[in-house]
DNA sequence: ATGTCC
């Protein structure tokens, strides 16, 4: 029977496929979208999501967030909650090859006015400062031990060796750096592909941008000011990227592990060879779970030493100090992980491994890990759109226990990169772009022409999908006017 | 996403 015959509205927002849809399915998949966004979805999502609902220890529901597209094993946009209590499993198809792939916001105190003349000077510095693209190098020379000692110590290493400020760290999950990270479970070629992508943005949909917050585009100016945007026309930048061939060759390497155990020592079936997993309370579990920590601190690290160059970059065009440019740090968004909760389950506190695989956490005000700044109004969410279209700023709300506290973290692509290279040039593109007011430099015209607006859903739809299913809220909308894209 | 197949 076709999958529609079985989807159930919930809501405006929420749809329903039941466990009789799919043999083996533990508990329901639930999408997050509007009518239109359910209408375009590709019909794949659908299987993917409930080949996720019959994991082991799923709790609840297996999710998908309205910019859910097809993945590998699990949707992109899809968030899993396994009770390690009840035999839950821990699956690198769940978190992403790009282990803590996500976005970082930083504020100025600089109008558009002001840095309209110097936007190609600084796009075309930032291009020199951050290096882009596939295999490219960073500027921190590190031994392999010295490295070993980065994925242990994330965000914390970069601070205490010159790059960024002490209140950095209060901007991201756990201050930068899981505890619990063992590079004793880090392979030599994990190693040998990371030491020296500290401070790259590399490539696909990895970009830095320039933005605006345009007068129209700030829905809620006190919530906005409390986040550091605090008039209109303000400059920000935000940079999207992750932790490069070392978080890669992580998932490569425990993929393979737990292929080879997942059935033949704990009898785990699945229906995806993609889906391999292990269960959280097993010794493979227990290293994956211990790797994955090193890489969502390399990538903490990646974004603390680029976050460093772009202070250094407007630093000396603008000649002044990056605190007096009041170049502050929103926050820090991760969204490929798994991070172990605990979450109120039909009234009962139980301990899970929320996986999010290009799905970004949302925590409501007074929760835990929100940096305390915040803890009032909620923890910051930055959800990057296509580079031509705009960007969010939004905060998690107390109504997100529904998704286990999860958004969104992007438009979500419609179209694969094939066929986007076949519809697009990049070399047109970017003309285009530059006479809409966006100046970008790229290091591929076939990788630009990939990013194209028109190969991703709209942001808008995406951004009123959420909030109206009460799963975050939005602040402020960002306008592009330079990107720089691997 | 990715030394885009060691």
């Amino acid at each position: 029977m076709a999958i529609k015959e079985f989807l159930e509205r919930i809501s405006d927002t929420v749809w329903e496929i039941p466990v009789s849809y799919k043999e083996g399915m533990r508990v329901p998949a639930r999408i997050y979208g509007t009518e239109k966004i359910i209408a375009e979805l590709d019909e794949a999502v659908y299987d993917q999501v409930t080949n996720v609902a019959t994991l082991p220890g799923i709790t609840k529901y297996a999710l998908c967030m309205p910019d859910g597209h097809f993945g590998y094993g699990f949707p992109i946009g899809g968030v899993a909650a396994m009770d390690v209590e009840q035999g839950g499993v821990i699956s690198p198809g769940g978190i992403g090859f790009d282990i803590n792939c996500g976005m970082r916001l930083l504020v100025t105190n600089l109008t558009y006015d002001e840095v309209k003349p110097h936007i190609k000077n600084i796009v075309d510095r930032l291009y020199e400062r951050v290096p882009a693209g596939v295999g490219s190098r960073g500027f921190v020379k590190l031994s392999r031990n010295d490295f070993r000692e980065v994925v242990e110590e994330g965000a914390q290493w970069c601070v205490r060796n010159g790059y960024g400020w002490e209140e950095d760290l209060e901007l991201m999950e756990e201050n930068g750096c899981l505890q619990g990270a063992d590079s004793a479970k880090i392979s030599d070629k994990a190693i040998d592909r990371g030491f020296n992508q500290i401070g790259t943005l590399g490539s696909g949909n990895h970009y830095l941008e320039i933005q605006v917050a345009k007068e129209e585009n700030i829905f809620d100016p006190e919530l906005a000011a409390r986040l550091g945007i605090f008039m209109p026309n303000q400059v920000v930048v935000m940079f999207h990227c992750g932790s490069r061939g070392f978080g890669h060759q992580v998932a490569t390497d425990y993929l393979q592990i737990f292929l080879k155990v997942m059935e033949s020592k704990y009898g785990i079936k699945i229906l995806d060879r993609e889906l391999a997993c292990a269960p959280f309370n097993s010794p493979e579990g227990q290293a994956y779970f211990a790797a994955m920590k090193c890489g969502i601190n390399m990538s903490f690290a990646n974004r603390q030493v680029i976050l460093h160059r772009i202070r250094e970059v407007f630093s000396d065009i603008f000649k002044k100090s990056p605190e007096k440019l009041g170049m502050h740090m929103v926050y820090d968004v991760a969204h490929n992980t798994a991070k172990l909760e605990r979450h109120i389950i039909d009234g009962k506190e139980r301990s899970l491994l929320v996986h999010r695989k290009g799905a970004t956490r949302a925590f409501g005000p007074g929760m835990g890990d929100v940096p305390e700044r915040y803890k009032d109004i909620g923890q910051p969410v930055i959800i990057g759109g296509s580079m031509e279209t705009g960007s969010y700023l939004l905060v998690g709300v107390p109504s997100g226990d529904q998704t286990f506290f999860s958004t969104a973290h992007g438009s979500g692509r419609t179209m694969s990169r094939t066929k986007a290279r076949k519809t697009w040039r990049g070399d047109k593109l970017l003309k285009d772009m530059e006479s809409r007011g966006i100046y970008v430099r790229s290091t591929s015209m076939p990788g630009l022409a990939e990013e194209a607006g028109g190969a991703y859903k709209d942001i808008d739809d995406v951004i009123e999908a959420a909030e109206l299913a009460g799963i975050s809220k939005k602040v402020v909308r960002l306008t592009p006017i330079g990107n720089i894209k691997g």
